[in-house]
DNA sequence: TAGTGGTCTAGACCACGCC
DNA sequence: GCGTGGTCTAGACCACTAG
């Protein structure tokens, strides 16, 4: 079946924002400037343009154009509060270990497929810092075949979900999440520097991504004492 | 200003569905039909249906059509793990204080504006359960004016957000969130069923509407120890 | 096969941002 | 004033669902 024009228009697009043909604050070509390019009525180029826009790559403005936006990275899940607004100020992120090959953790409370358990598995751990305040232990697993060369690959301005958009073309399109006040066990403990038992939110989460059956797995740790997970929704 | 001919099909027919004249289930007017009663064309028809999509009121089905759905009432936010699969079964809901003036509780953990401050408060608590296992405790603050006869309503179907849409034809329109883990204190222990310290997900939620400058602020206080609370999203 | 929604064309006029 | 995106018309053909 021949791929749908807005389709075509719309991936293309992606492609150039992607490679970093176009950057954060850059506009897009107008809609007028895409018909003539591609041969194409407003009505389809609006169509690829509004389904950027759902997907979180630009940004619409009457009168001016389209402008590409910090894709959120988060989509509908949790900011450390503070983290985002900190940027570049104060915040540092730790690697307690480097991506390589590890097992199927019986830790990840979600169920790991038939298929997945067959394949490598991919293991790697951070600590996200706010000043010298430790607040978040991050445990990630994710199938390794899909990401070739991802053991001792440097993530792309340190962020893990810009590699795999960049770097592998593969985007998170949801995610499954579940929460859960715990008391901290001695590791989780040790690590965030609080008092063995203290409250910990324990956070399970299962991305999605535009790749069939490839999976993120993650379990995070934060210490909410000074920095409250943050969350916020809007239409 | 003219109001938009999309706006006005598309308000209708949130209208007919807020009314109940269409429920879960129910088949709204095809395209075509929308066409002819309101004498515009299949792109502005499809705009209103679309919004309406987007709104979560309706599911589009191709070859079908337009399907009124369950209004999802968590947006974004979070389900009771067992709470949504075990409805009718095994789901309570009790009132701790049935929606009555009250004070602006500096327990909130939103910043309340001024405006709202000078207005009259109206409270309400419930506490739910799973069987006989309290699970969240829910305290809830909003400005009263906007809600004439709430004190001493019944909520339409035990849901306050129903009553919103259905009543006084309010949506939720997005919220914010920040999430916490915490040691049960005395009053949350003893109506969680906890022990003392036992550490508990603390959620603060404000939720923004349709209605301008009208806010719904929560607190929640959950045992997860049983039922994780959940969270999914989706493209 | 009839009816539905999904894609697309070729126009038009309007509202907004900016020079 | 000019270019941008937002709304809208009046058609066409295609893909899906169901009797």
């Amino acid at each position: 079946m021949e791929e749908k024009r807005y389709k075509q228009v719309q991936n293309f697009l992606k492609l150039q924002i992607q490679k970093g043909h176009y950057v954060v604050g850059d506009f897009l070509p107008s809609e007028n400037e895409l018909c003539a390019t591609f041969s194409i009525t407003r009505t389809t180029a609006r169509k690829a343009l509004e389904e950027l826009t759902k997907e979180g790559f630009i940004e619409r403005m009457h009168g001016k154009g389209s402008i590409v936006r910090e894709r959120r990275q988060s989509l509908g899940l949790l900011n450390v509060k503070g983290f985002s607004e900190a940027v570049g100020k104060d915040v540092s992120t730790v690697f307690l270990q480097h991506p390589q090959p590890g097992l199927w953790n019986p830790e990840i409370h979600f169920t790991i497929s038939e298929t997945e358990i067959k394949e490598s598995c991919v293991h790697f751990a951070r600590l996200r810092c706010v000043g010298e305040i430790p607040v978040m232990i991050e445990y990630n697993w994710l199938v390794g075949t899909y990401l070739e060369g991802i053991v001792g690959f440097e993530f792309i301005d340190g962020s893990f979900f810009k590699t795999l958009s960049q770097h592998y073309r593969i985007e998170i399109t949801g995610s499954e999440q579940e929460l859960r006040a715990e008391n901290a066990n001695k590791n989780i403990a040790i690590l965030l520097k609080i008092q063995l038992g203290s409250p910990v939110l324990h956070i399970s989460v299962k991305f999605h991504t535009s790749k069939n059956n490839f999976y993120i797995y993650s379990e995070l740790y934060c210490n909410t004492a000074n920095y409250p997970i943050g969350n916020s929704y809007h239409l």
